[in-house]
DNA sequence: CTCAAATATGAGACTCCCTCACATTACTGC
DNA sequence: GCAGTAATGTGAGGGAGTCTCATATTTGAG
């Protein structure tokens, strides 16, 4: 087997990566049945029988391929993180000037925006993240990746700033990005598109001046 | 009795309003041994039964005083939000231009990230929220009217300008400013501060010149 | 002192998470 | 094909908590 013991959903898997063709397909059934049911009862809702039973397999089955339920979550999140995490570096990487910085750091404010009103699953997950400690540590993680990224194209544009202020301001900025998400998906559109547009506003300033 | 059916915990309590001067003495033993064993261990890990038996009473007593277990977190929470309330409406009150406002506004971030440094259940609780969409509620509509003071003091200093666009900046930069202060206490008192102290400055911004 | 209303009690019903001893299926070398 | 072994599957049930309810005790008014 090429691969060792492999982690899923942030620790040690429950046990070694699946070895046969149908326990991987497996393991997608799982994952498309919890996100069903997130997406339907909300992620506190969500019951192990439950998920066996969609996935038409049994608890003890399910118990193999997750070590317990934050498990399922936890790599729903992963997946959709790495996705994010493609998104943010592929518009952040050619910012060259305030134009470019601007138009990139706007545009991802917007596409999260639209990304969370389309994906009931991720969303509720997102909303409920302080309940499991595990996954708040996993999105802080990637609050501090993409706040590297983001102070990486800042740099770019203000060279003779100073890095750890820099560092900082972009830590800043992204987690409160998230924030301000989790406050514009919980309004409706109208009041949600507001409030993402003020707080566009408001951390641009800080961009372009930091 | 004066008081009819009483809410408590943010929804109809288990029983009418404690008549009885016994009744009103459990009611604070439950909640300070509630605040403790949060303090200790954590609102996740607050067991009904280790409540009841640090409050000297049993179970069933327990349920005569809070329909679950969230009632008991939530009457914590207002609680504290109360007393919230009126530090920032007494420091708001008198702010008429932008140096006032200036120092009222940074004194509350201040003050707010000092209070939450000092007490260790209102920090868990505040933390780990989003568990619970009761407790997400509450604090929403506590953002609301910490943003709506601010809101106030805001159109006091900028008379011309828009009070819609107002109301927005203001609700959400109380919302951010929640947001980093679960940021800030989550690390230690150095980064914590430059987190501060960053947010104040991005936050002014937009507050002197919205 | 009596009686009703208020309050207290804790065994246990219930709901879930997760484990484990055992059953089944897939793969390997002959 | 056919053992034999490794991988995978199964679901009854152990365990931990939350909450209920039938019953007991306490309180206060008349």
């Amino acid at each position: 087997m090429a691969e060792e013991d492999r982690e899923v959903g942030g620790t040690r898997s429950a046990r070694r990566a699946p070895a046969q063709q149908r326990s991987r397909e497996r393991l997608e059934r799982i994952l498309t049945a919890a996100t069903e049911l997130i997406a339907a009862k909300g992620s506190d809702q969500l019951k192990m029988s439950e998920v066996a039973e969609r996935a038409g397999i049994s608890i003890g089955s399910l118990y193999q391929y997750f070590p317990d339920k934050s498990a399922i979550i936890r790599t729903l999140a992963e997946r959709y993180n790495a996705e994010n995490r493609r998104c943010i570096q592929e518009a952040l990487a050619g910012v060259q000037d305030l134009e470019g910085l601007t138009a990139a750091y706007l545009g991802l404010i917007d596409l999260y925006y639209e990304i969370m009103l389309a994906e009931p699953a991720m969303r509720d997950i997102w909303s409920g993240m302080q309940a499991d400690k595990h996954l708040v540590l996993l999105e802080l993680a990637e609050s501090r990746a993409a706040g590297a990224m983001l102070a990486e194209a800042m740099q770019r544009v203000h060279p003779h700033a100073d890095p750890e202020k820099i560092a900082t301001s972009a830590f800043l900025i992204w987690h409160l990005g998230e924030a301000a998400m989790r406050l514009a998906i919980s309004h409706d559109r109208e009041q949600g598109r507001a409030l993402v547009e003020a707080h566009k506003r408001m951390t641009l300033r800080e961009i372009l001046e930091p």
